[in-house]
DNA sequence: CGCTGTCATGATAGCGCTATCATTCTTTTT
DNA sequence: AAAAAGAATGATAGCGCTATCATGACAGCG
């Protein structure tokens, strides 16, 4: 099994692959005539498309998708940008993503922005390159390159996350409402002094959303909305390291809006390891509905937002405009749930 | 920005895409000089690397990276196989190859087995398909006819995660050791009704092999070595719901070392919220080192296995190999380390 | 001054597949 | 029974790019 590290000496005139062309022949028929054997089985004869599949095992073919994507100026690939893949959120919708397309036969060309719109276009470039059959990306927001050569593109372009009016299909949550939501649930418990934790918002905007709706609820209550931001992205050892800080500049606090389940789990375990009482000293709360906070005593209050639904959705919405289906709705409201726990 | 859902219709002789031979041409140069100036700018001078580079900018071309695939007959593109995508190790390592990769403008080809190895076949295939530059695969085993597939493909091909004799490149970690690892912790903590659980095992086999070491340490002391096996794959949640089922089986225990920290994490927790003391009560341990382990309270004790630097190691390797240098070593052992907590 | 070597560029010929149109033969329709 | 429609197959001509070999220009060298 020993390999021969020259690869890129390789003679293109005496490839050794099997092509198309000596299946047709093993099977007495056509290139062309394989060619629908294969991928339009419809078109063929039982007879021939028997023959052909039996040429196929026989020979060990494996058909040259580069060449077939280059001919039909069509790729079963699909680009997926996403801004992290350290969040498990993307991850779950790239799930989402992955099983519904790969079902269909397509793949899955993966891209990490690294939250840098700069970078994301250069990965839609690279991808358009492709000739991917469709781009999803996270997020409404892009640079202005990336968004003019998004415009001109002419194939299924789904930007999911967020929701609102974007290039082509959408698939996401209202953000601003969900921090609405939360900050509701919080001044209907009665806190007042409450702070908004979140990490890196020019980066993760779409928690800075979910702050824009927050600060609106405490405002309209003619509570002050004081933000705590960190320069670390999101994590247990940021939540954990948060209280400190939020404690510092707010001694007051009594509940904590974390922008996600991260920070707010590590905020929890942290403020038990010192003794604090949550809800009583400290009320907590996140986003996103991680299994973590469930799993937590007390239970984590949170956002649950349907992410693996998400990409399923998405996925599903593509395969209908990729297959030729006219696609009304252009935007869907996955929405979210408000999940109580104990921790406010 | 709106899109006509008929994008099969397109007509192939009519394409509005930018050329290389148009940038050639506004640049007053011929096509094959055009390619040499973006992809081997030493080989032509500068004025004509400037020239074409601004025509590049100038018609907004965006290279077709499929045609030039067909026509080199290689890719930038790296096939990444895992087995799944629910569990954050397989993302990590992910991780590590995608920041790698990226950074030498290589592009991601994910696929997903669900840990089913015909499932594997298939995608391997597909890639194969792609031209793929690597392919890189979690474990060292295949089925039969993936197996054959890959020893004839004349491509870099890396196995990650376990360690040990495989195709070709491979980076990864002693399984069996690790095992025997935190069984001899624990028994050298003075543990002696020990079991170990697991999920799913016959799938993730490398949770097996830890298995093996365990039990051939406790053996060693002469102690028994059951085993529970759960139906459901390794979360919080099937973490929690294993305290009863370990219980009912073996209502002596005292230490229960789990397959991975997701399962270990969620008995800890469960055991807080039915007031058993960790680990005076009963003593547990992971494996994985995840973040969430170290901070529960008590610390989780786990081994700790370096996962994105698996994927780093694994990449950079790779790339060794696709630039064309010897790779000397095959096997990487990237190791693993007790982290000792309170759990146990 | 011819000889060899290097550098920059170009002409040609595919890479392996499929869109398109053409052909043959069979079936259905009027 | 002739015409029209359909079913199965094939010949041709690319898709957009790059490997390969060829060319011309110019430097260094004995």
């Amino acid at each position: 099994m020993s390999k021969d590290p020259s690869h890129t000496a390789k003679n293109r005139r005496h490839s050794d692959q099997i092509t198309l062309t000596q299946v047709a022949k093993s099977a007495g028929v056509s290139p062309i005539t394989a060619s629908r054997a294969l991928n339009n089985p419809a078109k063929v004869s039982d007879t021939t498309r028997r023959n052909v599949l039996a040429a196929v095992e026989r020979l060990g073919y494996v058909p040259n998708l580069v060449a077939g994507s280059l001919a039909s100026s069509r790729s079963k690939l699909i680009a997926v940008i996403v801004p992290s893949l350290i969040n498990s959120v993307f991850v779950e919708v790239i799930k989402g993503l992955q099983e519904t397309l790969e079902a269909e036969g397509y793949q899955i060309l993966l891209g990490n922005t690294d939250y840098d719109l700069d970078r994301e276009y250069q990965l839609v470039r690279t991808f358009l390159g492709w000739s991917c059959s469709a781009l999803v990306t996270a997020g409404l927001r892009h640079n202005k390159a990336c968004h003019k050569l998004l415009a001109n593109w002419d194939h299924p372009i789904m930007e999911v996350m967020e929701l609102g009016k974007g290039m082509d299909l959408n698939v996401g949550l209202d953000h601003v409402a969900a921090g609405r939501c939360m900050a509701s649930h919080l001044v209907d418990k009665g806190y007042r002094d409450i702070v908004y934790v979140g990490a890196r918002l020019a980066q993760d905007y779409r928690a800075s959303m979910r702050y824009e709706g927050h600060k609106a609820v405490l405002q309209a209550h003619g509570i002050d909305a004081p933000i705590v931001e960190l320069d670390t992205l999101g994590s247990l050892k940021a939540g954990s390291e948060s209280l400190d800080l939020v404690f510092a500049q707010h001694p007051k606090t009594k509940a904590i809006h974390f922008a996600n389940d991260d920070l707010a789990a590590g905020a929890l375990l942290a403020a038990q390891r010192r003794g604090l009482n949550v809800p009583n000293d400290i009320a907590i709360a996140g986003f996103n509905g991680l299994p973590l906070g469930q799993h937590v005593t007390p239970q984590l209050t949170t956002i649950l937002s349907p992410r693996e639904e998400m990409g399923r959705l998405a996925a599903k919405e593509l395969i209908r405009r990729l297959s030729g289906k006219n696609v009304y709705r252009r935007q869907h409201d996955v929405g979210f749930k408000l999940q109580l726990g104990e921790s406010t």
